[in-house]
RNA sequence: GCGGGUGUAGCUCAGGUGGUUAGAGCACCAGGUUGUGGCCCUGGGGGUCGUGGGUUCAAGUCCCAUCACUCGCCCCA
């Protein structure tokens, strides 16, 4: 037999599973819903050159790429936002803003495969775009703890860490670091964590950053509390200004329990150029569980006009690790309300006329196809979680009735099909 | 790319030092119960033992190669 197995990194998603993904998608979409954002989607293939960013990011390096029949290089999407700015700016002047859209993409990336590292993944995405403000920002975050608290998680939970860009631009700015220099430095910095501290000084040395420069930077990142950072940063940067008034609107949603100020957030994607977040939980181990922020400037990049905007990516693959831990995952089993039963060929077309009228009723009902004995009618009501079974049997039918029995109560009784 | 681990029924796994027709549990099917589920009892189907080669009178077992999965490292950086 040839291999059944799905393709390295990749996954199959068996009845069992797509419960599962169904529930999580369904709080996705009815959070995102709640807060009148619309959904959208966009094809799974998109041209190479949407990607091509040249900054070192690690999503770019890890393209799932080929040449088409046409000799188009094309890629896999790794990531929702530029098919979104795509679709943004096909719309051009005739879209209304603000516009408040979200999707659930299938996203790839072609890497060798390890423990939480696969080749596809699933990631919610919601997005403002026309908002230049942290109102914005705001209603993401409210988003986000809306959805935590769906799932019955608290900010004992998780944390939303959140910091801002400007924060290292202007530190870059006050030491005469060229503008073109800002995002390959982020990318950087965002691997300070994961990367041994020479390999990165070594990588900034190559960007033209001198040891100076790569101390400051790394001492701004330290810093713990915005107070700490208004009194070190010599001059009044407008960037704190812009975090406490994101962290006042917090609390005005009622959400400031989740969210904490982390000046080493800086995110890995090159375009972002104000606020930054990552959630994560409280009980360490896990990676970033979500991330996002705001990309002001994404647009121009692909010669549109900007648009001021901002995001979040959360995947579907570590939220269920975190809810595993937590035993928070409900139990899926199928479920069906009515399973209908010819008792014999002949009474076939009157269960088949019941079972329509149930339908229409809008119960989900299933209907034995095949001449099956009683015993292996109840087994299948059991393993597909039926509520009845309803029996057209030869007895009753001819006094215009049918048997149905409750599942769950156990209680039989004879009625007549239109008392069902 | 390097190293470790694992490949035996649909699934989870047993199968000292080689020895008849390769086992169990779960699942599936059937019967017990010809019109009533879950529990129980009985029976049944289902395996080229990952693949190829070698050693041997004899290989699931030993040797070599290869593939797949998996964990760690390297790479990405």
């Amino acid at each position: 037999m040839m291999n059944l197995a799905p393709l390295r990194g990749t996954r199959d998603f068996f009845p069992d599973d797509m419960r599962l993904r169904n529930w999580l998608f369904g709080h996705f979409r009815d959070a995102a819903r709640k807060f009148a954002f619309e959904e959208y989607d966009a094809p799974i293939l998109e041209l190479e050159e949407l990607y091509i960013r040249k900054a070192g990011e690690e999503i770019t390096g890890q393209l799932y790429n080929f040449e088409d029949k046409g000799g188009r290089r094309v890629t896999l999407r790794p990531e929702m936002t530029p098919s979104l700015a795509r679709l943004i700016l096909q719309k051009g002047g005739a879209l209304t803003l603000p516009a408040k859209w979200f999707s659930i993409p299938q996203c790839w990336r072609y890497e060798r495969t390890t423990r939480g590292r696969r080749r596809e993944h699933y990631q919610w995405n919601v997005d403002i775009f026309g908002v230049p403000g942290v109102t914005a920002e705001a209603e993401l975050l409210a988003v986000l703890v809306t959805f935590f608290r769906q799932l019955g998680l608290g900010p004992q939970d998780l944390e939303i860490r959140i910091s801002n860009r400007k924060l290292l631009q202007s530190v870059l700015d006050s030491l005469g670091v060229p503008d073109e220099k800002f995002a390959p430095v982020c990318v950087l910095v965002d691997k300070l964590e994961k990367l041994p501290r020479e390999a990165i000084e070594q990588d900034m040395q190559a960007l033209g950053l001198t040891d100076t420069i790569v101390d400051r930077i790394i001492e701004t990142l330290s810093l713990k509390s915005l107070d700490e950072l208004d009194n070190v940063l010599s001059e009044k940067y407008e960037v704190i200004d812009e975090l406490r008034g994101l962290f006042r609107l917090g609390e005005q949603y009622g959400i400031a329990d989740w969210l904490s100020f982390d000046a080493s957030i800086v995110r890995g994607l090159a375009y972002y150029t104000g606020t930054v977040f990552e959630a994560f939980d409280r009980g360490v181990n896990l990676r970033a569980i979500c991330g996002g922020g705001r990309y002001d400037r994404l647009l121009s990049t692909f010669g549109g006009n900007d648009i001021p905007a901002c995001g979040f990516g959360f995947g579907d693959v570590v939220i269920v690790e975190l809810l595993k831990e937590k035993n928070r995952l409900p139990e899926f089993t199928p479920e069906i309300d009515d399973l209908v039963c010819p008792f014999s060929e002949d009474l076939r077309g009157p269960a088949m006329q019941i079972a329509s009228r149930l339908r229409e009723q809008g119960r989900v009902v299933d209907l034995v196809l095949e001449d099956k004995k009683i015993k292996w009618i109840f087994k299948h009501a059991d393993r597909n979680g039926a509520s009845r079974v309803i029996l057209i049997a030869p007895d009753e039918w001819s006094r215009g009735e049918v048997r149905v029995k409750n599942l769950k109560t156990g209680e039989e009784s004879n009625l007549s099909p239109d008392a069902l």
